[in-house]
DNA sequence: ATAGGGTTAG
């Protein structure tokens, strides 16, 4: 059953619901969900409350008996004190039968002990259970068993319901296990408050002590187990009862076919539920609610609106519960137009006071990509609870308004509401997109104080914050104190190292979960940027492997991230393969592709990609014109790059950022445009960092212009005025032009400041494991032969025409051997090496747009 | 004279 015609369907749908309107009289709206439809079709409201004993409650004009309750009480008070004939118990139950507690504990304790009756106490223990006086509750208990009464099981029974009632569920269980027990109320009574309270096991557990004792169970002790059963989705236990319930005869009754339809839903048994539901005769509005909320839950939304629609052609009644079930579904396929039309209608039947109906109209508009519509309701909601917050916040995060979003969750704890582990999850979430460190951490400790840490998403969340802001290490110490991980939280960890440029840690944890529990398409797509990230070729493969048997292939970040990785480990033509067999590209993995091109020198080729991409209708956004203009840097193709980056605003709308003019500045320089690429600098309408003026300074040395070296060094040092690198390529620019003085200069500049120095280095992979070399590092343990190995390269590299630019001895006497290590490794492994500063650098942006779009979708 | 089935957020 396929939903072939959304539109016409809505179209429908809409029609039904505007005629039903029309025949709607406007209800007064009411808080309480909870009173069903019956509130509002009852004439006089209060007569819901009659059975309550509330006083408060009941309406002036009812019947005598009901009413004055001071005066009567009065009254009889004043007789037990002038005739003592009158029994106590009859006063007692009297008291009780109006409602007045007070007066009829009052009596209970000024009373004889042996006076009083079996009756007596159940009626006051019955009073004390619908007041929910827990107190009283517990004095009758104290008399009675000062009175030595033995608690037999009418009295049991009674003292177990009170305790319950009032909300002592461990005291009502004592002594519901010290009395024997066939009263199947009980059974039911328990199971349903452990099912409350979320105990499901207990819950479950109570139901198999019945049947080993033999104890029949009725409907409601099936509704109440099914939904225990439901909860941890044991679909052989729902079987089971099943079965129990067609042989016991209970098959034909609603509530019990009700939740067995829900509980086989929640089951994941889709076709169970639908099978029932065909048989079952009499369906009611919570069948077909059940239907509707059964299908979305699983991923059928649009079967689930089928549902609706039909509903409507029949005539059924549709509820609040049958709202919220649609709203959610409508949500999910994104209708807004049957959304609003639900609102209408909704608002019309007079549902809109509810507050979980003004919950799910929220989110729905705000996951049909309508946050103006979700603002709306909630800023007309009267009610709000934490859920209202919690999606409303999630509505901004959605909106990449991660701001806003934090100061929505600031507002709602102002406003007294303290936040669950949902609220604090989307504002964890919110301070990961907005890289909000400190935020985060102000949060996690409002966790670690509220004790919602051992909460697993909760810890998930965080981990994901702390990686998002860089800092693996906090991300790590939440991780190695988990007593329990999930997928989620390898997956986090793995893909937070791969982002953090820490590849060997990413392998390595990549590893120990294999220990454990088998990875899923979403670990592929985290572990693949470390070997990308490392051109851990052979890694890469395996995990290629696993793809492939396990079929994550069909899932586009997976593919996404191997096509990157083939790429990145300078497999060309074997990424470029690959790239051909996705049907639907979006535009990180165009960007991917043409990132690749850019990185290995294939300026035409990343062009012609960047065209095609265009031609298929994928609009480029900044992380594409990033590639692009750095592939035309790398190739030097001057005029393609210019046109590019003047199209970036004129045809697509986007402001350049810092990376696209550091790539222009990169395009001037290489072309020998070195006052250009100053001007330009100097009139960018961003501030310019250490890295675009580092590069300025790099072709200053390369065409051995001093005087610009020192004005851009000024502009460095201001900026960075720690990092080594920059004062020693200063330096070499002076050395090449034979200023001594200068270089003493600077070099006594260097060792004074204690300066940091970031240290460049090299790897490569060898049969899975990686050597990594530093400049001058000596400690592997080959290092002769390579050593010997690199001067013969050298060697013949100079021979055949390639010299490099180091003219003079610099800073100390080892740096030239230091140079001609890096340089002879660079051209040496080219295709399978990474240089840890520019391409990777690029290689990571790429990585996190393709992250952001996961968490986008 | 008590209890039950369907409903919102990550």
């Amino acid at each position: 059953m396929l939903f072939e015609d959304e539109e016409s369907k809505t179209e429908s749908a809409m029609l039904i619901m505007s005629k039903s309107i029309a025949t709607l009289t406007t209800y007064p709206t009411y808080h309480s969900h909870r009173n069903k439809s019956n509130y509002a079709k009852s004439p006089n409201c209060f007569i819901l409350f009659r059975q309550s004993w509330s006083t408060f409650l009941l309406p002036s004009n009812m019947d005598l008996s009901c009413g004055s309750s001071v005066g009567v009480s009065a009254t009889l008070s004043e007789t037990t004190h002038n005739n003592v004939t009158v029994d106590k118990n009859a006063k007692i139950c009297k008291f009780c039968e109006m409602g007045d507690l007070r007066n009829a504990m009052k009596l209970l304790s000024r009373s004889q002990r042996s006076e009083l009756e079996l009756n007596t106490y159940c009626s006051v223990l019955q009073l004390c259970a619908e007041l929910k006086s827990l107190e009283d509750g517990k004095r009758v208990h104290s008399i009675i068993s000062s009175n030595g009464m033995a608690i037999d099981e009418v009295l049991g029974a009674k003292l177990v319901f009170m305790y319950v009632n009032c909300g002592d569920l461990v005291k009502g269980r004592r002594i519901f296990d010290g009395i024997l027990n066939d009263k199947i109320f009980l059974w039911n009574l328990l199971m349903s408050e452990y099912a409350k309270i979320g105990n499901y096991r207990e819950s479950v557990g109570l139901f198999e002590k019945m049947q080993e004792l033999g104890i029949r169970g009725d409907s409601y002790t099936f509704t109440c187990v099914l939904k225990g059963f439901a909860a941890s989705a044991k679909v052989r236990e729902c079987k089971r009862v099943h079965g129990y319930v067609l042989k016991l005869g209970f098959g034909s009754y609603n509530a019990v076919v009700n939740s067995l339809i829900a509980a086989y839903f929640k089951c994941g048994e889709v076709e169970s539920a639908r099978i029932l539901f065909d048989e079952l005769s009499d369906r009611d509005v919570v069948s077909w609610n059940s239907m509707i909320s059964g299908c979305t839950m699983n991923g059928f939304s649009r079967n689930g609106l089928e549902f609706f629609i039909q509903m409507l052609n029949l005539g059924v009644d549709v509820d609040s519960a049958t709202l919220v079930n649609v709203l959610v579904a409508c949500a999910n396929v994104g209708n807004l137009t049957l959304g609003r039309a639900l609102h209408a209608y909704g608002v019309k039947a007079g549902f809109s006071g509810g507050v979980m109906f003004n919950n799910t109209l929220l989110d729905m508009y705000s996951k049909c990509g309508n946050l103006n519509g979700a603002n709306e309701v909630f800023v007309k909601m009267g009610e709000t609870t934490i859920v209202s917050w919690t999606s409303i916040i999630a509505a901004h995060v959605r909106e990449g308004l991660h701001y806003e979003a934090i100061g929505l969750f600031d507002e709602m704890q102002s406003k007294g509401l303290r936040p669950d582990i949902y609220a604090v999850t989307s504002v964890v979430h919110a301070c990961a997109c907005s890289n909000s460190l400190d935020k985060g951490r102000e949060v996690h400790n409002h966790i670690k104080k509220n004790n919602m840490g051992s909460n697993l998403p909760v810890s998930n969340a965080l981990m994901n914050m702390y990686a998002k802001c860089g800092s693996m290490e906090e991300a790590n110490l939440i991780f190695s104190q988990l007593p329990v991980k999930n997928i989620v939280s390898w997956n986090t960890m793995i893909g937070g190292y791969s982002q953090n440029s820490l590849p060997n840690e990413a392998l390595q944890l990549f590893l120990d979960m294999q220990k454990q529990l088998k990875p899923d398409d979403v670990t592929m797509a985290c572990v693949l940027p470390a070997c990308a990230g490392l051109a851990a070729l052979e890694k890469g493969r395996e995990i290629h492997g696993h793809i492939l048997r396990k079929g994550y292939f069909s899932d586009l970040h997976v593919a996404c991230a191997l096509v990157d990785m083939y790429v990145k480990c300078g497999l060309l033509v074997l990424a470029q393969q690959l790239f051909d067999m996705i049907p639907k590209k979006d535009m990180i993995l165009w960007t991917v592709m043409i990132a690749g091109y850019g990185m290995h020198g294939f300026g035409k080729e990343a062009i012609s990609t960047f065209e095609k991409m265009r031609v298929a209708g994928i609009e480029p956004e900044e992380s594409s014109f990033t590639s692009i203009l750095y592939a035309c840097t790398h190739s030097g193709l001057l005029k393609e790059g210019w046109k590019l980056f003047d199209s970036m605003k004129s045809e697509c709308n986007i402001e350049p950022k810092l990376e696209h003019y550091a790539c222009m500045v990169d395009l001037l320089i290489r072309s020998g445009n070195l006052s250009r690429a100053y001007k330009f600098i100097e009139t960018m309408p961003i501030k310019p960092d250490a890295a675009i003026w580092g590069a300025l300074l790099s072709g200053c040395r390369i065409h051995h212009d001093v005087e610009l070296a020192e004005k851009v060094a000024e502009h460095i040092f201001e900026l960075e005025p720690e990092n080594t690198r920059y004062y020693v390529l200063l330096a070499n620019v002076y050395a090449e032009a034979e200023k001594w003085e200068e270089v003493k200069k600077i070099q006594r500049r260097i060792s004074k400041g204690g300066l940091k120095n970031d240290q460049g280095c090299s790897w490569i992979e060898v049969q899975g494991k990686f050597n990594i070399f530093f400049a001058g590092d000596t400690s592997h343990p080959q290092a002769k032969m390579i050593d010997s190995l690199l001067r013969k390269l050298t060697m013949k590299m100079n021979r055949g025409g390639y010299s490099n630019k180091i003219k003079y001895a610099l800073i100390n006497a080892d740096d030239r051997l230091k140079e001609v290590l890096l340089c002879a490794h660079k051209e040496l492994f080219k295709k399978t090496m990474i240089e840890s500063s520019s391409s990777s650098e690029k290689g990571k942006n790429v990585t996190e747009e393709k992250n952001k779009a996961k968490k986008e979708i």
